[in-house]
DNA sequence: ATTATCTATAGATCTATAGATAATGC
DNA sequence: ATTATCTATAGATCTATAGATAATGC
């Protein structure tokens, strides 16, 4: 064999299936047998690709999930103009071009499931591919006197937060378009609510 | 018997245990035995309390834990200084001092694996006991000319959004508490990011 | 030859039901 | 008498393993 591991196309097929269906639902309410029927095959045949089961699949495609999300993020900010608000939009657009992250339903549902030295690690990355970048905005923007903000952290986390949680709004509702939406809580947190002059 | 229903001490606790269990996990990660080992007893004795067994246990603490919020949301709120600023705190402690909601896991999670008809009807619960008395708040403070916004809907949803994202910040990194940091987040909101004057 | 899938099955766990027993309220 | 709990069990579903079969790559 070339590789240690497993690298097929098939091997990518099982992955991107578990990676959409855990983003999606968390890991309790994914089974291998959705995962195996997303991809067409028998659940026991998972069993090639990830040997150590359901939980190995999980911690691989979450990782592989936060690495996606960390080079969308770092592209998106990189490709916009230099000014805050259109990297932030950019972040943005990015967010909602893939399913929500739900940090939340991670730190209380998905990672006491698994190994913990597997959580914290997981916490860590989470941190490092989706905070990291908007913070790093920030911390830009405020060296350039765009903004002032003394918890650059404490902000990109609500940011990220406001943008997510579009993800609960009714397809009904969403009349514009989620982008839309987020670019006008982005615009109402650069420039507040109160009414300026 | 007094009542059709079964609306007794033991059935409380049972309730209560349910409504914390689901709040935290959601639907597929509480099994029934958790719910009766958080209560315990066994889990056989649930279906006394809630013949329906799981699904009627998790719709009737689902819409027990928005009606809770409703009604917290808004004796916070009335108990409040008239301003939008403490409203809005007042507001975002009562949030944390319950449980995440977590809308999202709710919309892609938990909905999906219940009769539909009790999920359309949580969502409009949801809407009316979270997004609603936050939206007449900012409804009010644009009648009184303290902020000025089109869409105070959009806001309501982002600032959830923004203060329940404080739930998943890891508990090391929470120094000044939560609260304190809701509220610089609120402060942010309002007053914005960019410099005044 | 190696890689990917399948069938078959074990064993654990989950929801749910039936009927017996214990606790409580008049 | 009513309410709450228990034991025992059925039946479904889930994760996981073993070993056979099919597909693919030199």
């Amino acid at each position: 064999m070339r590789n240690r591991v497993d690298n097929s196309e098939a091997r990518e097929r099982v992955l991107d299936a578990a990676e959409r269906l855990f983003a999606e639902k968390g890991y309790a309410s994914v089974t291998l047998r959705d995962i195996a029927a997303a991809v067409g095959i028998r659940h026991a045949s998972l069993y090639h690709h990830a040997p150590g089961g359901k939980e190995e699949l999980f911690v691989e495609v979450a990782g592989r999930n936060f690495a996606r999300h960390r080079e969308g993020l770092g592209a998106a900010i990189a490709g916009a103009a230099p000014d805050v608000r259109a990297r932030l939009r950019a972040a943005a657009d990015w967010l909602l071009s893939q399913p929500p992250m739900d940090l939340v339903r991670m730190v209380y549902s998905d990672m006491p499931s698994i190994d913990p030295a597997h959580a914290a690690r997981l916490s860590r990355v989470a941190y490092d591919s989706l905070l990291a970048p908007i913070e790093a905005v920030l911390i830009e923007a405020r060296e350039g006197g765009e903004i002032d903000h003394r918890n650059p952290g404490l902000i990109a986390g609500g940011l990220v937060g406001m943008i997510e949680s579009l993800y609960a709004v009714p397809q009904h509702v969403v009349t514009r378009g989620r982008q839309a939406m987020a670019h006008e809580l982005i615009d109402a947190l650069l420039d507040g609510l109160r009414p300026r002059k």
